[in-house]
DNA sequence: CGTTGAATGCAAATTATTTATCATTTGACC
DNA sequence: GGTCAAATGATAAATAATTTGCATTCAACG
């Protein structure tokens, strides 16, 4: 669904490598310990961070604050972007994985990076735009498409070698169902054959069928 | 829902009135007629185009052709930048409501204005995240709010002097259920003196309420 | 001003989803 | 290896939404 990482278009992996030197020193390289937060949805601190190591989870929090995991980002993958062009609060929660080397760049270090370097403004148009067509299609697909499809799609996305390491709750919260109904979901899908259940992880058996439904 | 006018950063409203005057040299103006296609659903033709003049309708189609409004563009309003960055297809279908007049940029032109323009990408930028903003937020809606509350936020928003015109067919797509649940919710915050109904149009009676539920 | 297609109102039957609850399984940790 | 909290599996009852069908209202247009 909102999966950040496809079109794969990571804004650093955009850069020429003299770019990238550039950019990372016009920033503040930050170290995050795992579990610690980077920032909070509805926090008004403007900037743009890029993953130069490490991996981050964003998501949000249920009302008695058990967070909820939407996507992880690796290293080359920026967030906060809307901030840093517009006096904007966060849209999700972001916290460190696993241990994290974060570049923090102020609006004024990703404004002059626009007007100094000249491919920067491009890549980061690119990477906007790619990330509007995805979350575009994520409300068309609630729309349009059923929790099942919407789960099928999910699990298809976010599966790394067949594999997708994921809590029932966080994938209930991403199609926006309850949990009881990706249980039911994922009874059926496993009883087609599609995937095989497993604890905090789901194995894909079909993903060709699984985007057929 | 996804209304692409609020945050309002129409791209040319962006621009000094000499830049407004590059970008309108360097594309081609071109007329449609009311109810004429500007383009369709997952079309490849790519390009960014601005409302010069008249006023277009952004929406899909069901499977029996049924045309089904999301929302509408004025003047100053663009579409199609994200075909602009990346070859992908059309992610809406766009018609000419009244009889308008569009300029029609190639990405080539779109690149160019971008090297050349120094204050078109910061422009675009700004309204490329204004627009992912408000759609991570339409997102948002989609997991944690409530059809009742989803209707209610999109009639205040896209209400114009407290008075709404559109088909309930569209608020039910627009808002992700059908056109029976849109009625039956219609009539309920009729019955809260929220909303008063109407033919193809709606009265907004108390908006603070309507957002508060 | 009467006709007509489109839009809306509404109801019944069906299907889907949620909430609440509890048992079972799993993996982390002592 | 035993303990414990978290995750999953599962079920029933309650609620919500859909589908289908039809009646009514509206406005455009001849």
């Amino acid at each position: 669904m909102v999966d950040f990482s496809r079109p794969n278009v990571p804004l650093l992996h955009q850069l020429s490598p003299a770019s990238v030197e550039t950019v990372q020193r016009s920033g503040v390289s930050v170290k995050y310990a795992a579990g610690q937060t980077i920032h909070l949805r509805g926090d008004m601190k403007p900037g743009l961070s890029i993953v130069l190591e490490g991996r981050v989870r964003v998501g949000t929090q249920r009302e008695d604050g058990t967070p909820l995991t939407i996507t992880e980002l690796g290293e080359g993958h920026s967030f906060g972007e809307i901030t840093s062009f517009i006096k904007l609060p966060r849209t999700h929660d972001v916290t460190a994985i696993v241990d994290s080397r974060i570049l923090q760049l102020t609006a004024a270090d990703n404004q002059q990076l626009i007007e100094t370097q000249p491919d920067y403004a491009p890549a980061m148009l690119k990477m906007l735009a790619a990330r509007l067509y995805l979350t575009l299609e994520t409300v068309e697909d609630f729309r349009q498409k059923t929790p099942l499809q919407r789960l099928a799609e999910l699990l298809v996305s976010s599966a790394n070698d067949g594999l997708v390491t994921a809590l029932q709750t966080d994938l209930a919260y991403t199609i926006g169902v309850s949990r009881v109904t990706v249980g039911k979901l994922l009874k059926a899908l496993e009883q087609k054959r599609l995937i095989k259940r497993g604890y905090g992880q789901i194995e894909i058996l079909d993903s060709q069928r699984l985007l057929m439904l």
